[in-house]
DNA sequence: CACCAGGCAAGTA
DNA sequence: TACTTGCATGGT
């Protein structure tokens, strides 16, 4: 079986199991923004809380972000972990939209995904995982997000080399799948799910896998 | 108590 | 180039 119809099978099993997921869980695009920095290597729930302080205090947008020195943003984003590094982060991607596009978010999301991407990725404290989960989820375009998750399942399940990095994994999807928006969105929302509830590090739950003997 | 969660950058050899 | 370490909260 050739890795398009095996892919796409994944596909299929994951979605027929759990149906649509409906992300990013997020209402504007700015807050896409913010919860993927603040997603970095922390659990969502806790994401959430961090999200739900800046909300309260008005301050999930770019105007009312900006002008919030950076330790005071860091109290407000306590709850997601690595408060002062990921403050940091989030006034670095504030400083290059209000520098590079004088605070116009709409001209910054709205360029040419290979430009938006190297812009993204010339950010301090934004890599390719988190580019590409702004590309794919605030900007609507056709970018594979590969995680930890997406690299455990796929290894464990011996659909990838254990040591396939990221440039590795997004290339079988983007080369094996139509470049579809709404595809890779739901795809990569059903691996989280997956990793989620089945195929934890810790107390996998591998007899109950949707994708068992695929 | 130990371990984990929707990474990334900086330091070391 | 290829490891290793720091960053930190809240849940299991």
């Amino acid at each position: 079986m050739g890795s398009g119809e095996l892919l796409q099978q994944v596909y299929d099993r994951l979605y027929a199991h759990f149906g649509p997921q409906h992300w990013w869980p997020a209402e504007t695009p700015f807050e896409v923004l913010v919860g993927a920095i603040l997603t970095q290597n922390a659990n969502w729930k806790n994401v959430e809380k961090a999200i739900a302080n800046l909300r309260d205090a008005g301050f999930l947008s770019l105007e009312r972000m900006a002008e919030l020195p950076v330790d005071l943003l860091a109290e407000y984003i306590r709850p997601s972990g690595y408060y002062n590094i990921k403050a940091g982060r989030l006034r670095n991607l504030l400083d290059h939209i209000r520098t590079v596009h004088g605070g116009d978010l709409d001209a910054f999301l709205g360029q040419p995904p290979e430009a938006l991407r190297e812009e993204l990725l010339s950010i301090r404290g934004i890599g390719p995982e988190t580019a590409d989960s702004m590309l794919l989820y605030a900007a609507a375009r056709p970018v594979f997000v590969v995680d930890a998750y997406t690299h455990r399942i796929l290894s464990r399940h011996e659909i990838i080399p254990e040591e396939y990095g990221y440039s590795e994994i997004q290339e079988l999807f983007t080369d094996n799948l139509p470049a579809d928006t709404a595809l890779f969105n739901e795809y990569h929302a059903l691996l989280v799910r997956t990793g989620k509830e089945y195929c934890r590090k810790s107390n996998p739950r591998c007899d109950l896998c949707p994708l068992q003997s695929i």
